[in-house]
RNA sequence: AGGGCUAUCGCCAAACGGUAAGGCAACGGACUCUGACUCCGUCAUUUCAAGGUUCGAAUCCUUGUAGCCCUGCCA
């Protein structure tokens, strides 16, 4: 609501560039390589771009940025699709491949040739490291780097030919071996591989290099501002370098920011493949990761990711988001958008000694008091109920207004109850707890206008549906499992995933089988796994708080 | 002979030389058919450090310090 006016610097490199003519659009891109699935990360940078053309009345696409064919799968490509369309990132059809685009790199790359600027060298992948030189020691020249326009273009055309096998030829630009960014050491551009292409299949043996293809492509979309993340600033000079020896009429250009990382959690493409590889995870979609398609899984709706992706805000700063943050933006949306019921996760029996034996009545319940329009549904309500086993104490502290021994309290929407006893097992542990109830209460409000401190949630015993809920730890450190940076080896807790059975649910969510598993959100807040159901989330009365994942190393 | 980038509340993050926004978290208190939600209030005399320029500096200069990135024929 009070929003106040306060850019990010993305925008003011923008509305400069809009000012001073250098541009008079704005044309941005999502350039995923289909190697994995995307995650929380990539929905930073995927709403970035969207939302930026989008305030911008400008364009945006979606590319597929496979020009390395050795990594790339067709079943990444239609799950980034997906995922980018879940998340409300319309890129209308404006669907490219780099790939489609690997003629015309060719002849960026004879192009370059014949200004001198790229040259065919012979030298081993060994040897090209050797002569690169050290962080603090020049490179040398490459021995191949004088050959004539005539052998270089002759030689790069056998390569495209496929005359060498993989490794044995590389074409190079030539810049500056003694430049103090590694980058502009002659980086290599294109090289041989003799492998099959999921788009091109096999016509092509030689594929051009990141630094090259990218700048091509942004150039070839009319992309005007092509947003990375902070590694790839020292690649900005080639990038810029690239464009302008293409001397493309309309430059793109390269702005960074800083990546997102959650605290508590496993963030990166790499790591959260390896989880999947090593089987530590069930899947892509295990609710423990922060992968889209997990987070689509437990219950996070598009808006909440949009809505966390603001207030994370951008910047060129390392910085790690609190988790929390993420909880509060999916609480603040399911909080007045889904139905709220009742669920019991660690049940005790409450028994209403003088509610007639086998009466069951059904009441009306209001699905979400913030939200009319969610309409209400009907709750049984017997003599035998479930409660949740905290909301009962025996020998309460002050300031505890739920069941003790003598109190009334409300049951949610039903009648008020007086609280008489409880009944223990020869372990001392509590096995039921007894009632009696006011018959003129009905609906939870007393016709003598008495007020009662505490109100709690229930399920009817009769009518309750088992379930089974998994809870995922979040809170992970040296306890739960640490995740080795160094050697990729990972360490868990088997605790960090706990199985209860005997949750209590009431029947009014006993439609659907997806119901057997539940995942928390935080404080009440907790969502069904919406793998198989038609329902992505629901959310609970009552507070529990529970997280999820690996914790990251360090 | 190294180069690039970044440092503002526990966590994000504004401020663009004019006298430190906002959100999350936390903590008080009010309200409440869920100890939730909502609501009210508190939460950086100070911006990594030390100097300097200026009437005035988080913003400019100097020198340090800390963190991240770069020596793939990955992206």
């Amino acid at each position: 609501m009070d929003e106040k006016e306060s850019r990010n610097f993305i925008e003011n490199i923008i509305d400069k560039d809009l000012s001073e003519g250098v541009y008079d659009t704005v044309h941005t891109r999502f350039p995923p390589e289909p190697n994995g699935y995307l995650h929380i990360g990539h929905a930073k940078s995927i709403l970035l771009n969207y939302g930026l053309a989008k305030e911008y009345g400008g364009k945006f696409n979606l590319r597929f940025d496979d020009t390395n064919p050795t990594k790339e799968k067709t079943e990444f490509v239609e799950s980034i699709k997906a995922d980018v369309k879940w998340l409300g990132a319309d890129f209308e059809d404006r669907l490219f491949f780099a790939s489609d685009y690997f003629d015309q790199m060719y002849e960026a790359a004879v192009k370059l040739i014949k200004k001198g600027k790229a040259y065919v060298s012979d030298l081993t992948a060994d040897e090209i490291k050797e002569y690169r030189g050290s962080l603090t020691e020049p490179g040398r020249d490459d021995p191949s780097q004088n050959r004539s326009v005539e052998e270089n273009l002759a030689l790069f055309e056998d390569m495209k030919a496929g005359k060498f096998s993989d490794g044995e030829k590389v074409l190079r630009a030539r810049i500056d071996m003694a430049s103090p960014n590694m980058n502009m050491r002659d980086p290599v551009i294109y090289r041989v591989a003799h492998m099959s292409h999921h788009n091109t299949g096999d016509k092509w043996c030689i594929y051009p290099m990141y630094d090259f293809a990218h700048p091509i492509e942004d150039a070839i979309e009319g992309v005007t501002h092509s947003i990375c993340t902070l590694e790839f600033e020292d690649h900005r000079p080639l990038y810029d370098w690239v464009v302008r020896e293409l001397e493309y009429p309309h430059p793109p250009k390269q702005i960074e920011f800083a990546k997102l990382y959650l605290t508590n959690v496993v963030t990166g493409k790499r790591y959260i493949k390896k989880l999947v590889e090593d089987g530590i995870v069930d899947g892509w979609d295990d609710p423990r990761l922060v992968s889209i398609a997990a987070l689509r899984r437990r219950g996070f709706t598009p808006e909440s990711i949009k809505r966390f992706v603001e207030l994370c805000g951008v910047s060129k700063a390392n910085a790690s988001v609190d988790y929390a943050m993420l909880e509060y933006c999916i609480r603040e949306d399911l909080k007045t958008t889904r139905p709220r019921v009742m669920a019991i996760l660690d049940p005790v029996k409450l028994i209403i000694d003088n509610y007639p034996e086998g009466q069951r009545e059904e009441l009306a319940v209001p699905n979400n008091l913030d939200n009319e329009e969610l309409g209400s549904r009907k709750v049984p309500f017997g003599r035998d109920l479930y409660i949740e086993r905290e909301d009962f104490m025996e020998e309460p502290p002050k300031k505890y207004f739920r069941m003790f021994p003598g109190n009334e309290v409300r049951l949610m929407n039903a009648y008020l109850v007086k609280c008489t006893g409880c009944v223990k097992d020869a372990d001392g542990n509590i096995t039921e707890v007894h009632c009696t109830y006011d018959p003129e209460t009905r609906g939870g409000n007393a016709p003598d206008g008495r007020k009662v401190k505490g109100t709690i949630h229930f399920v009817n015993a009769a009518d309750a549906v088992d379930a089974e809920v998994r809870l995922f730890e979040n809170l992970v450190d040296e306890e739960k499992g640490v995740y080795n940076k160094e050697d990729g080896s990972l360490n868990l807790n088997p605790d960090s995933l706990k199985v209860c059975k005997g949750c209590k649910l009431e029947p009014s969510l006993k439609s659907a089988k997806a119901y057997e598993s539940f995942q928390f959100v935080r404080n009440g807040f907790f969502c069904v796994d919406a793998k198989d159901s038609r329902e992505d989330a629901l959310v609970f009365n009552r507070i529990v708080s529970l997280k999820s994942s690996f914790v990251l190393p360090k």
